[in-house]
DNA sequence: GTCTATACCATGATAGAC
DNA sequence: GTCTATCATGGTATAGAC
């Protein structure tokens, strides 16, 4: 870490100028996808030239990469903020919570399911991949733990498990019922709560 | 309908080929999904030259739109095959293990889960939609006659556990446990069907 | 490091001969 | 209806001046 005041000013003003530039990618990455987000259109949003662009990222995959790890890191806070008290299971009813309520404002999902490339890509960024095996581990022992309460299903492997959460993140479900416009936002976090933990055929949880 | 020997040889040579071109690109779209498909790829495929494809289909769009509505006609054909007399919940179970174990052996997920271009102009495709809207009337009505059987939950939406079903045929868990190679395609079916009717929280399911 | 202008390439689509 | 050859578009990336 270099101490702030050793940043000069021109540096400074980079990782702003940065910062800005992964905050239009993060959104247009969640509203157009991957492949739809054109370096035109990141640049104009940004409000500097495209050319310019290239001097702060080499490429549109490392562009989306930034802002994937970005993503991550974000999650990673969030985790490790939550009250170490808190029942494991609540914890991670908590997180896919807070993910789906950030999917729902326009966020993007925890799990790349857009575009191969991209993933492919991701897979063989080792920035992007350690913080993914950190926030695996992380959830990997609440898992570990709600289960051992009892709380989750028995025979499940740890990694269906955590897949399976990721995925709801991702929900395609989510967007359709969206479209449909018969259920406000809050409604929609529920039954995907529901669906995921409780499943479709009972076991009567809270809905 | 027209009458089988109304049709001319070339009549016949003409269906064929469309059939193999829509066979390939059928193989195309689960491999690489839509984006990543060239029209080239196609026609090599095919054995054919590209603008003979043009001959056949107008366009890309109208291109994976043949392919969609063959892949709906299939699935429709399978459901309505199901034995009416095998309780409702079984057959929606059976209907999601047999659209998981295509998948599995490369096939296409029922959900165009794929590109968001080719998802909205396939709802502008007639065709394509009032095929979908009669698949949603059968496992509609499978849906509520299992919940009335008290075999899915009471208190969730038809469209919720509907959608919730599309969604587990094209769930990237799949993928990543595919990836993973630690359990064969059959577990790997199983733990889609316990997470999806049973849930993470439990409900001692078959699994 | 920012800009304007442009090279370069992939790919969807078409012309025109046979 | 099939082919070869070509066009047109759009998008990533870069050159070169300031």
């Amino acid at each position: 870490m270099i101490p702030v005041q050793k940043l000069t000013f021109k540096q400074q003003q980079l990782l702003v100028r940065e910062a800005a530039i992964i905050n239009a990618v993060h959104g247009l990455l969640a509203r157009k996808g991957y492949d739809l987000m054109t370096m035109d259109e990141v640049a104009a949003e940004v409000g500097i030239a495209k050319a310019s662009l290239y001097k702060h990222f080499a490429s549109k995959e490392s562009l989306a990469a930034a802002a994937m790890i970005h993503l991550i890191e974000n999650t990673l806070a969030h985790v490790r903020a939550l009250p170490p008290d808190m029942p494991a299971i609540d914890q991670l009813r908590g997180i896919l919570r807070w993910a789906l309520e950030i999917r729902l404002q326009g966020g993007l999902p925890m799990l790349p399911s857009d575009n191969k490339f991209l993933r492919e890509s991701l897979l063989e960024n080792p920035q992007y991949i350690s913080r993914v095996m950190d926030l695996n581990e992380l959830l990997a022992g609440l898992i570990e733990a709600a289960r051992a309460a009892g709380e989750l299903h028995q025979h499940l492997p740890v990694e269906v498990i955590l897949l399976t959460i990721y995925a709801r993140s991702c929900d395609p479900s989510v967007d359709y019922l969206k479209m449909m416009d018969v259920h406000d936002d809050e409604q929609i976090v529920e039954f995907m709560l529901a669906t995921c933990f409780g499943g479709l055929s009972g076991m009567p949880q809270s809905v």
